[in-house]
DNA sequence: TTATCAAATATAGTATACTTTATTTCACAT
DNA sequence: ATGTGAAATAAAGTATACTATATTTGATAA
């Protein structure tokens, strides 16, 4: 079934293949590809313009390409990969454009979707909200750099879902990962800044004050925009 | 929920999947796959609810699977089908719900869009709208609905493109083949109405005039949701 | 030296056959 | 009659092997 996977060494240093973890094959082989490649490209493991095989992935996975096609398939269709004809597949480089558009279209709907979030968020997700604003301040504290990130990205989500519109849901959460890539290495003076923001518009989503919450939005929209990493081609 | 419904004759009388054409086999058959799978489902030729077996499609087509595996994933992924985990793919069931939430974004993302689109339209992407207003007329006029359909949807899909922001512009198209399932029976009146609105629209953008184009475009939301066929659950 | 064409190579794509797993069926016991 | 469990079935998922094709390489001739 598995094949014994003891890759004797995989010494292109052209690629960083070898940095990522092993899927356990418990079942969605796909999905697990998918999330762990995706993991690699939004920490830069795999780095931007870098190159991917199908079949050097599977091997180092030690599965078939079946379930890898898939994965990568997916990712081109997501906009992190590209796919060249016959030449491979890399991983989409970072541009300034591609920045202006996430935050226009950014602009367009997360200040009236969070005025929606602030009237309509179940008490549910009302108390996850609390929950992340005290670990946020527990992870800048402690300066954690993972912890921070993922709290702040499941913020942003949980603001998206409490629209109650899976649509647009799907859409923000879409635009969220986009940028996360631009974000890697900001400092902590960015993050208490960003942190802040977060808290006031908690307090605005808590109160159910919409107005408030779109204004808010606006503003750190703003902000994020001119702490982005810009690419240097 | 997913009725089965029907008996089982040797032309398997629950499944609409003979009444599709076969691929050619050019190149990028899960691409053609897909392609012909959407339309079927656009036109309700595979109606809602019904099941799909990977199998059977890969028979009916004389492809092997793996092509109409990733066809079909790529179609879950967008929200076409839904997949039970060993049970088979159906087609999604229209819903309230659905047209609710894309009404509500389209609210969000258009009328801004089409301000945009106004102001930075291109004069090729004019020329082809003022085209499109030709053939839309010529539609009408033979009573052509396949035609008309076509143009309609072309004319979204300049609109989109002319907000010169590719993030945009595909959340625009989804959403506007995501609807295109509730307008498979409307009447010629309607379809007149919608087409006077896009003229207005045409001018609008050709005038450059974003506080014209943004005001018309909600106003053209708020008929096309009236006009809407409702599911009956 | 340089251009051209053929062969080799690299890579993605596809078919066939096999495996896994959920669901149904049916026998048997209670 | 009814519940339980094992076998059969159905369907998706995966591996291996093969095919198709674009790109590169290399040889030959001008």
């Amino acid at each position: 079934m598995l094949t014994a996977e003891g890759s004797a060494a995989l010494p292109d240093p052209r690629s960083n293949l070898h940095r990522l973890p092993k899927p356990d094959h418990s079942r969605n082989l796909p999905g697990h590809v998918q999330q762990m490649l995706l993991e690699a490209i939004l920490t830069r493991v795999l780095r931007p313009g870098e190159r991917l095989l199908i079949d050097e992935i599977a091997a180092h996975f030690g599965i078939s390409k079946i379930p890898v096609r898939e994965a990568v398939k997916a990712l081109v269709a997501n906009g992190w990969l590209e796919s060249m004809p016959r030449r491979g597949t890399y991983v989409r480089t970072l541009s300034e454009q591609e920045l202006r558009e996430v935050f226009e279209m950014r602009r367009m709907l997360e200040p009236y979707s969070a005025r929606k979030a602030a009237e309509r968020r179940t008490a549910g997700q009302l108390a996850e909200l609390r929950e992340l604003i005290v670990e946020g301040n527990e992870s800048i504290r402690r300066r954690d750099i993972v912890s921070n990130s993922r709290i702040n990205s499941r913020f942003h989500s949980v603001i998206a879902e409490a629209v109650g519109n899976r649509i647009i849901c799907e859409s923000l959460k879409d635009l969220q990962s986009r940028i996360r890539r631009y974000y890697v290495e900001i400092d902590w003076k960015i993050r208490r800044d960003s942190f802040a923001e977060h808290k006031r518009i908690f307090d605005a989503v808590r109160d159910q004050d919409g107005d408030l919450a779109e204004s808010l939005t606006l503003t750190h929209i703003d902000h994020s925009e001119s702490f982005a990493e810009r690419p240097t081609p």
